[in-house]
DNA sequence: TTGAAAGCGGTACCAG
DNA sequence: CTGGTACCGCTTTCAA
C-alpha cells in the first residue's frame, strides 16, 4: 500500500504539499503541484480512508438505520437517500432493523464515535437518551417519516391523509368503514398508523357518523395478517362495506382476504391504501400518495446542510388520494361505473391460489 | 470524545490495558478487567471507530455494490447480504449503480484503499484492471449473480433456466415462442440475459425447431421496453403465441402489451419470467425462480470466510420453474383448464389505466 | 499481568 | 509557497 510519504519523495516534496495538492489547496506552484500530480498518477497512490477519518474527525459516511424489508416504502425513499448522497460525495451506512431490540442496539452502537458523521433514521426514531449522545458528539439526526418535536424530520400530515382517504370513501356512500393499522404500541415506535386512524376518526365524526370501536382493526404490520383481520370482520354479521388500511401491504392483505370470501371489490368492498408504493400501482389499489423517494432525498439533503453547519428545519410533504380500482360506490344504488369495475374485480387472480400450482426441478 | 486514554486514566490502568479489556483479551487479571469495565461505563466510553481502522488496517466495513433500484432482484439478494454482514459486526456500505459509468467509477474508487475491507458485487462486475488492484490490495472479491472465471462467485446456470422455461413452453405446444431479454452488449456487462438465450434456443434446437431470429427481442431492462416492443411483435403477421422473457420486469411489459393489444393470457398468449421476485408472485407469473436471498447470504458468507484467511471458491445455486397462470396450452386445443385460466386472464386490471383516473390535493 | 512507547497515514499549524 | 512536525486514538510489540 502506497502512502502519502511515498509520493513525497517521488515528486521530491513534504507530505505536506502532497496532502496540499490531495485536498485541492490553492497555495500550490502550479509546477509543483503537476509534479506531486504525475507522482501520484505514477504510483497509484490513493489516499486511507480511516488515516484521513481519524485526522480530520470526519469520515464522509452516514448512517441511515430503517426497517428496509419489511416496509416496501422504505426502499424507495432509500433511493432518494442513496442519490443526495453519493452525489455529495458521502458513503451511506445501511443498518437494517427487522426485530425490536435490534433497534436500540443500532442506535446504541452509533451513538458513541462509530465513525460515522450524520445519522438517518427512517419510519423510526432513537430513543431520547441516544438522541442526546447524538447531540453531545455533534452528531447531526434527521428522522424521515417519523414528526418530532425537537428533531428535524422530514414528515407528511398522517391525519390529513387518513381524512382523505375516509372522506373518499364517505362520498361514495360508505357508512360503516373499518380501519385496519398497525398496533399502536408497537416495538418501534411506528407512529403513522395511530395518526392515519386518527384521521379516519375525525373524518367520520365530521360527516356525523359514531365511530364504531369493532370497526378499528390493528395488528402486526404484514399482509397476512391483515388478511385475517379482515376475513374475520367480514365475516361477523354486520360487516363493514370499505377498510382504509393504514398502509398498502395490509390493504393488500385486505384485497387478499376479500377475494378468499368471494368478496366483490369494489362492489362489496371499497379498499383505500397508503403510501403508494409499486405494488399499489400494480393492484390497481385506490391509495394516499406521498412522495417517497422525495421524502428521502430531502431528508439526506437537510443532514448535508447540518453537516456544513448550517441550521436546518423539519420539513412537511404533500399527501395526495390517488383513485384506482378497488373503491367504488356503497350498497345497490351503484351506477354503471361501478359495475364495470366490479366485472373486473370479481375476477382477479386469486392470492390464495397463486403459489406453488405447481413446481418441479 | 471520551478517549481510551481517560478511560485508563480513570481506572488507574495505562492504555493498552484498556484495550485489551476491549478486545477481549484473556491476559488481563479480572479484577483489573472489572475496574476497567467500571470506568468505561462511567465515562460512557466508546472505541474511535477510524483510530482502530488506521492501528489495525480493518475497517469491518464491507462495499456492496449493485443496481438496487432499476432492479427489484437485486433488493431480495441484498436482503441476504445484509443479514449476514450484520451477523458478523459488518457495516454494509452501500453503492448504487444506476447509470452507465457509474458502475466504473465506483469500482475505481474503491479499488485504491476506500477503507473497506471487502467488495461484493450483485449482478455486475469490476473491470479487470481494478479485480487486480483489489487482488494486490488484499481486498477479497465476490460476484453475486454474475459467474466469473477467476472471482469467486455465486451464481445460477442461466442457460438451464432459460432451457427450463422453454421447454415448459414447448410441452404446451408452443412452436413459435419468442424471447424478450436484455441488450447483449449493456453498458454494465450483465450476461444473464445471454445465458438465457443460449438457453431458450438450445431448447428449441433440441425439439427440432428453427429458431426464427426475428423472434429474439431486446431492448432495455424496463417494463415499458419490453411492453413496447412485445406489441411491437404481436402485431406482425405471425405472431408468437408465447413469450419467455429473461426477467420477470420484462415479463410483466409482456404482460401489460397483451393486455392492451386485447390478447387474452394464457388463452392467445403464454408468459414465462425469471427470478420470481414478489411481483411475480402477485402478478401471477409462471417464472423460473432462484434462490434471491440465500445468494446474497451466500456471497456475504463466502466474504466472511476469505477474511478469515480461509480460501474461498465460487458456488452454483439451483433454478427451478414455478407455474402460475400465465402460461397455458397453445392454439385452440385447449382443455377446461386453459378456458379457466383465461377467463381471469381476460379481465385483469389494464395496467395503462390503473394510474392517474383522478387525483386530487 | 501490566505499562511505556512506537507506529498506522493522514492533516494542519507554524516557520521560513 | 513549502517543509517539518505535532497531533488524531487505538493496537501492539517489548520490557519489566
Amino acid at each position: 500500500m502506497v502512502t502519502i510519504a511515498e509520493v513525497a519523495k517521488q515528486a521530491g516534496v513534504g507530505v505536506a504539499t502532497v496532502s496540499r495538492v490531495l485536498n485541492g489547496s490553492p497555495a500550490v506552484r502550479e509546477k509543483t503541484r503537476l509534479r506531486v500530480v504525475d507522482a501520484i498518477e505514477e504510483l497509484g497512490y490513493a489516499p486511507n480512508a480511516a488515516a484521513r477519518a481519524l485526522s480530520t474527525g470526519r469520515s464522509l459516511a452516514v448512517a441511515v438505520v430503517a426497517p428496509f424489508f419489511t416496509r416496501p416504502s422504505v426502499m424507495e425513499r432509500l433511493r432518494g437517500v442513496s442519490r443526495v448522497l453519493a452525489g455529495a460525495g458521502y458513503q451511506l451506512v445501511l443498518f437494517d432493523v427487522e426485530r425490536p431490540g435490534e433497534e436500540e442496539e443500532y442506535f446504541r452502537r452509533l451513538s458513541g464515535g462509530g465513525g460515522l458523521d450524520a445519522l438517518l433514521s427512517i419510519s423510526l426514531c432513537p430513543p431520547e437518551c441516544d438522541l442526546e449522545r447524538f447531540a453531545q458528539a455533534g452528531v447531526p439526526v434527521v428522522l424521515v417519516d417519523h414528526p418530532h418535536a425537537s428533531v428535524p424530520a422530514v414528515h407528511t400530515d398522517d391525519e390529513a391523509g387518513g381524512r382523505l382517504a375516509t372522506e373518499h370513501l364517505l362520498e361514495h356512500g360508505h357508512r360503516r368503514i373499518a380501519f385496519l393499522g398497525d398496533f399502536e404500541h408497537n416495538y418501534h415506535g411506528f407512529t403513522s398508523s395511530a395518526g392515519r386512524r386518527a384521521g379516519y376518526e375525525a373524518a367520520l365524526a365530521d360527516a356525523g357518523i359514531e365511530a364504531d370501536p369493532a370497526l378499528v382493526l390493528r395488528g402486526p404490520h404484514a399482509q397476512a395478517a391483515a388478511a385475517a383481520l379482515t376475513g374475520e370482520v367480514l365475516d361477523r354479521p354486520n360487516p363493514p362495506t370499505a377498510v382504509f388500511a393504514a398502509s398498502d401491504t395490509q390493504a393488500v392483505g385486505a384485497l387478499e382476504a376479500a377475494e378468499a370470501l368471494g368478496a366483490r371489490v369494489p362492489g362489496d368492498l371499497s379498499v383505500v391504501g397508503y403510501d403508494d408504493i409499486e405494488l399499489a400501482r400494480h393492484a390497481g389499489l385506490t391509495t394516499v400518495a406521498q412522495p417517497l423517494e422525495e421524502s428521502g432525498a430531502c431528508g439526506a439533503e437537510m443532514l448535508l446542510n447540518a453537516l456544513e453547519g448550517r441550521r436546518i428545519h423539519g420539513r412537511q410533504l404533500p399527501v395526495r388520494l390517488v383513485v384506482r380500482h378497488t373503491t367504488g360506490a356503497c350498497g345497490k344504488n351503484r351506477g354503471r361505473a361501478a359495475r364495470h369495475q366490479e366485472a373486473w374485480g370479481r375476477d382477479r387472480p386469486r392470492q390464495s391460489r397463486q403459489d406453488g400450482l405447481r413446481v418441479r426441478s
